[in-house]
DNA sequence: AAATTAATTTAGTCTTGCCTAAAAAATATA
DNA sequence: TATATTTTTTAGGCAAGACTAAATTAATTT
């Protein structure tokens, strides 16, 4: 059985290998995890132990196949219960990260699952990400972001890069939801900023916003 | 904030001060949660200080209005899961508690109220225990018991004393469920055991049965 | 290649929540 | 009322999970 710090750290590392394939730093573990080094090194020594990750003094550290399926089953845990948050108790999609962080930890197979019946086996949180079956395997999408398209290019956004509160509610107010097509209308030299083309109206986003859309290109 | 140690403390000592009004012993604490006295000293000075609970060495203890509150929401919130496992994802009332266990102590105000919402503001849990409100009001049924009735009275189930999964599942097995309006018939004088009328059935029970039977006379 | 800087680990400490064994207080019994 | 028993508290310890400061190893610069 393993403890509340323990799945979050496998989480991070599973989150932190995503892009960096050799092995994960402790420093960028302690930094997700908001702690310091030190209480990471100390559990990478019980992580290992328990051979959840593989873990030598100054390597880095990668999960084991072990360590990969807890973290998904985690991972699957979390985005269930947001697509709940939404679907079912009328949460808006920056309102369920925090409360999931909870409901993650729930330990019941049957009641996860029960859970995926009763959500009707969704595919993806309310973010875009896609959600691990209960074998833990994930599907992955291309990820192209709305500021790689060429002017006259449309894209369906499937996702957010980064799911802060602000970036979500930004979103809302300008009415861009999952789901839309983005027509790139123009790109403006002097601030890159770039016009798009959402249903029948126009608007102005900046690059930093276009780089946390994930579109695919239609 | 309180930790899940602090809020099962509550619990107990709420459930506990139903039976003695005038405080509730260390002992009988350490007996519920499993654990031993010294622990449960410790934990009373601890909630004592955070003015949970009013606690004088030797004297035993009370809930202050806070600390009955607080333990009144964690009650709320196990009783609203437990419904919403056995109404929604098709749980058994034997197989709800220990997950309830750990869904009680998920912290967000805006969750325990839509799923109340989404429940349609249950008044009871599968058990027949009663729901308290957001405010902390929890409405109680005089409590009489199926030995209670005499030759020839009628009671209505509405709950469980002892909801342990074993007798759950025997009153499954014997269909005894939420509802029934139980006939008593008669009661042997050897054994105490007592024949009872369930719709067209008959059949006998232990009074250990019939003692954790909780009806309302018809 | 040496020196400097950065990253990581070790050492030692703190808090929470539990425990056992011993002491003290309250209660029951002779 | 004195003694024995039970209950509760205190004392002291342990494990988990965090931290700071210091030491060590690795990486980068000169
Ligand atoms: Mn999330
Ligand atoms: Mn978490
Ligand atoms: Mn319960
Ligand atoms: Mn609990």
């Amino acid at each position: 059985m393993l403890s509340y710090s323990e799945e979050n750290h496998l989480k991070a590392i599973f989150h932190l290998s995503l892009n960096n394939e050799s092995g994960v730093s402790t420093n960028s573990i302690a930094s997700k995890m908001n702690s310091k080094a030190p209480s990471v090194t100390e559990m990478l020594k019980k992580l290992s132990e328990k051979n959840l990750v593989v873990y030598k003094k100054y390597q880095g550290v990668l999960l084991t196949d072990f360590g990969r399926k807890t973290a998904l089953s985690v991972i699957r845990k979390h985005r269930l219960w947001e697509v709940f948050l939404v679907k079912k108790l009328n949460f808006k999609w920056d309102e369920v990260h925090d409360i999931a962080e909870q409901l993650e930890h729930i330990k019941s197979e049957k009641l996860t699952n029960e859970l995926d019946k009763f959500l009707d086996y969704p595919t993806h949180d309310p973010h875009g990400d896609p959600i691990p079956n209960p074998a833990g395997f994930i599907k992955y999408t291309a990820k192209l972001v709305l500021s790689d398209l060429l002017i006259g290019e449309t894209g369906k956004f499937f996702g957010v890069k980064d799911s802060s509160s602000s970036f979500l509610k930004y979103l809302d107010k300008r009415e861009i939801s999952l789901g839309s097509n983005i027509k790139v209308l123009h790109k403006e030299e002097f601030d890159e900023s770039i016009q798009i083309g959402l249903d029948d109206t126009n608007l102005s986003i900046s690059v930093k916003s276009a780089a946390n859309i994930y579109v695919t290109k239609l």
